[in-house]
DNA sequence: TGCCTTCCTGCAAGTTTTCGCATTAAGGAT
DNA sequence: ATCCTTAATGCGAAAACTTGCAGGAAGGCA
């Protein structure tokens, strides 16, 4: 979950975003709360960064990272979450009923979607999945 | 996109949930909103139907739906779609570029989600998956 | 370093979605 | 058909999220 920091603030800047003093907190914010961040705990890391940084900053913060590929959204439950993108994308499945989740083999994953690839002439470019379903201590 | 309403009515009720006028006026203008339908396109039906019509108890009338399996919720470019569930799940290619969709070949999906199934001792539920890329004539 | 352009931020207002509570109505039982 | 229990609705308020705008700061250039 740790950045390095300036390599990132590059790519913000490299991408024609100002890299200001919010944005770095709202980063390392994401950084802090780890994997499938939902928005309440980010907002909570950043009022621990700077309790005057405004809820819409990160919010704004958020969509530009996301913009830029520096974070990754992905959906859980109808929920959005966050967090730092790592240099390998990687999905999961999760637990319907007890809401679990495991990290997918890449293998498994990348191989499939080649094959969409091939068959569609599609580039994928996904890099957090989250596939439903019931796990067997559920089942 | 057309339901059998009587039967869809039975599995609310059978499911332990009330039939009531305003789910049915909800439930007839998810089926009008047609496929990948976000929020706002069903209220407009809703009001249609029924002006009256609680925007409040729309949302809540969907989160029912999605509970029974009436209806499936899908996220698309981080907006919640909603569609009458078919008998057969379906999934999607999304361009980032362009936004056009194509939908999967079925055997592609489930061999792939067999696959999951049986390395991971999962069973796999899933009816509406969007997976991003590029497509050729935006590449 | 200091200026200048333009983007970013905070604020406040607006929109969307959720929630609590009193009233209404569904549907089982008599 | 009527009563009774309790879930569902509508309303108002609150929470979550977005947007417009004026002031402030990033960063390019001299």
């Amino acid at each position: 979950m740790s950045h390095n920091q300036l390599n990132y603030l590059e790519e913000l800047h490299a991408a024609g975003y100002r890299v200001t003093s919010q944005r770095q907190a709202v980063l390392d914010a994401v950084c802090a709360a780890g994997s499938h961040a939902p928005i309440e705990k980010i907002l909570l890391h950043v009022s621990k960064l700077d309790p005057s940084l405004n809820a819409s900053t990160v919010y704004r913060s958020l969509a530009v990272f996301v913009e830029t590929g520096l974070v990754v959204m992905a959906m859980d439950q109808g929920r959005k979450v966050y967090e730092i993108a790592n240099t390998q994308p990687h999905h999961h499945l999760r637990c319907r009923v007890c809401g679990s989740m495991v990290t997918l083999n890449a293998a498994t994953t990348s191989s499939f979607f080649e094959q969409l690839a091939s068959s569609y002439a599609y580039k994928i470019d996904m890099d957090h999945l989250v596939i439903d379903g019931i796990c067997k201590s559920c089942q």
